[in-house]
DNA sequence: AAGCCTATCAACCGCAATGGT
DNA sequence: GACCATTGCGGTTGATAGGCT
C-alpha cells in the first residue's frame, strides 16, 4: 500500500483558512506552543492535519512576520544572496528577519527574477571556502570581470589561472598575462544561459589544486550596477 | 459591463533530512 | 544499522484580484 496524503485522511479540511481557524490556532500555539505539530491540529480542535498548521503558523500567523512591500534594501539583500546561495529560500530568509522563505521565493520568482533578467548584465558572485567572501563583477558589455573581495586583493591571485571544473564551455577563463590589477577574461559562449551555476578551482601553474581556494559561483544576469558591494 | 488574460501569493505536494527506537 | 515518524524545504498549483480589450 503506497504512502496516504496526510490530508486525504478522512475529514481533514484544506484550501484557505478562516479566520476562526486562524484563531484557534494562533491561540493554541501561543498557549502550549508548537512541539508537535502532527498532534497539534487534534489537541487544538482543527479538522487540518499538522503540515498545514505548521505552515499557516510559520508563514502567516508567527507574531514576528514582517508585513509590507520589500524595502529596497531588502530587494538588494534577496538578489546578493540568491547569487551566493541560489535557490535555498530558507537560508535567504535568515537573513531577512520578519520575511519568510515562501514570501521571499514567490517574490523572487514574480518580480526581482524577471528585473535580473531584463537588465542585460552578469553579475557573479560567490565566495571561497576559507577567505572572505568573494564579489566578481563582469560587464554585459565586455568580456571582462573585475574582481573584488571585500574590498581587498585576492590573495595570490597573480599566479593562479581560474578555470570551471564543471563546465568546459567556462575553462577560458584565466587572468590577462601581465596584468596588474584584478580583473581577468571571462569566455561568455554560454551567453544566452539565464542562470548557470559554475564551479570554479584555483590551480597553481597547472600542478597543485588548492583546495582552500576552491569556491562557487553563481552566474546570472544582473541590473546595471557595474559593482556590487558585500 | 462582460469576458479574457496575467500577476500574485497562499497553500499544497513530494522528497530529503533528522531524530527516536 | 534499519526502520519509522516527523519536520523542513523547495517546486508547483490554483484561486482570485486587477488590468485590459
Amino acid at each position: 500500500m503506497g504512502r496516504v496524503p496526510c490530508c486525504e485522511k478522512m475529514g481533514l479540511k484544506k484550501g484557505p483558512w478562516t479566520p476562526e481557524e486562524d484563531q484557534i490556532l494562533m491561540s493554541f500555539v501561543q498557549r502550549y506552543g508548537h512541539e508537535n505539530w502532527r498532534a497539534l491540529p487534534k489537541l487544538a480542535g482543527l479538522l487540518r492535519c499538522g503540515k498545514s498548521c505548521r505552515l499557516r503558523w510559520t508563514n502567516y500567523l508567527r507574531p514576528d512576520i514582517k508585513r509590507g512591500n520589500f524595502t529596497r534594501e531588502e530587494e538588494e539583500t534577496i538578489i546578493r544572496l540568491h547569487g551566493v546561495l541560489g535557490n535555498r529560500w530558507s537560508a535567504i530568509a535568515n537573513k531577512l528577519p520578519g520575511r519568510t522563505d515562501n514570501e521571499i521565493k514567490n517574490y523572487w520568482n514574480t518580480q526581482l527574477k524577471k528585473r535580473v533578467i531584463q537588465q542585460n548584465h552578469y553579475f557573479l558572485a560567490g565566495k571561497m571556502s576559507r577567505y572572505s567572501r568573494l564579489q566578481m563583477v563582469a560587464e554585459s558589455s565586455s568580456s571582462s570581470a573585475e574582481v573584488i573581495r571585500d574590498g581587498e586583493s585576492v590573495v595570490g591571485f597573480d599566479d593562479y589561472r581560474i578555470y570551471a571544473a564543471d563546465r568546459p564551455e567556462f575553462t577560458n577563463i584565466e587572468r590577462p598575462a601581465g596584468s596588474q590589477d584584478d580583473s581577468f577574461m571571462i569566455d561568455r559562449r554560454n551567453e544566452s544561459a539565464e542562470y548557470s551555476k559554475l564551479h570554479f578551482s584555483a590551480i597553481n601553474g597547472g600542478n597543485s589544486i588548492r583546495d582552500d581556494m576552491v569556491f562557487w559561483y553563481n552566474i546570472f544576469i544582473n541590473s546595471g550596477t557595474s559593482s556590487q558591494g558585500s
